[in-house]
DNA sequence: TTTAAATATGTAATATGTGACATATAATAT
DNA sequence: ATATTATATGTCACATATTACATATTTAAA
């Protein structure tokens, strides 16, 4: 498969956004509910101006849209497909894991014809 | 949806190791060959130790196998569903830099109401 | 117009990632 | 042993990310 360069580093991008637990919280709170700032701070259990922060970012990268209601801004997913990929990515890591924390490959493998 | 810690940050990492173009050119030509060192320098066009550098990251995090002959290190893609993952992104990010709205988006983004 | 609530932004310390480059190791052949 | 090829590792300068915290901005109500 040929990919442009404009588009391999946008899904860089995207991926670098996704590569913070905060922001996949975030995301996933979002799932079920369009919600104001608060109500996200209240449910993370993360400081205000951190998930601000974190809000503004999956903004820019239009991983989620805002509307202003009053003095309360209420974010939203703006493609529900994105959930559906962080899906696919927690099964690969469950199913990677299986019982063994797996931050590196720890375990021996065969001794004769690995190193 | 319910998701534990330990999973929210394996996939995070999986998400840093693919924030990388490097490292997704990679894996890419590995979607159609299984190849060794020097000839994934030769395709993918970057120094050989920045190479070794991002397949040995690759292989840490489990995306790709190795296996020695002789002197040559042959690299494989571990679970190709992680490719099935990138085309998605790839997918994504496309329709975003045309500046298309997302295939499941109700409604159009509108200048007046955003800020 | 002062106050309070909701949200955003700025700053600074620390940490982590990146890319270029030099060099080390490992296997093989001469 | 020495040389050669394939691959891996170490280092350094630089850039970017993370987090906590303080403060600014916006809105509406009293």
């Amino acid at each position: 498969m040929k990919v442009s360069n404009a588009l391999l580093e946008e899904a860089a991008k995207i991926y670098k956004v996704l590569s913070n637990t905060n922001r996949i919280k975030i995301l996933y709170f979002l799932e079920d509910n369009e919600a104001d700032v608060s109500t996200i701070v209240n449910n993370v259990d993360l400081p205000q101006p951190m998930v601000s922060h974190q809000l503004a970012i999956l903004y820019r990268y239009q991983l989620v849209t805002r509307s202003k209601q009053g003095t309360h801004v209420f974010y939203c997913l703006d493609d529900p497909h994105i959930l559906e990929m962080v899906d696919a990515m927690l099964g690969h890591v469950s199913h990677e894991i299986k019982g063994e924390p797996h931050p590196y490959r720890k375990t021996v493998r065969v001794k004769k014809d690995e190193f």
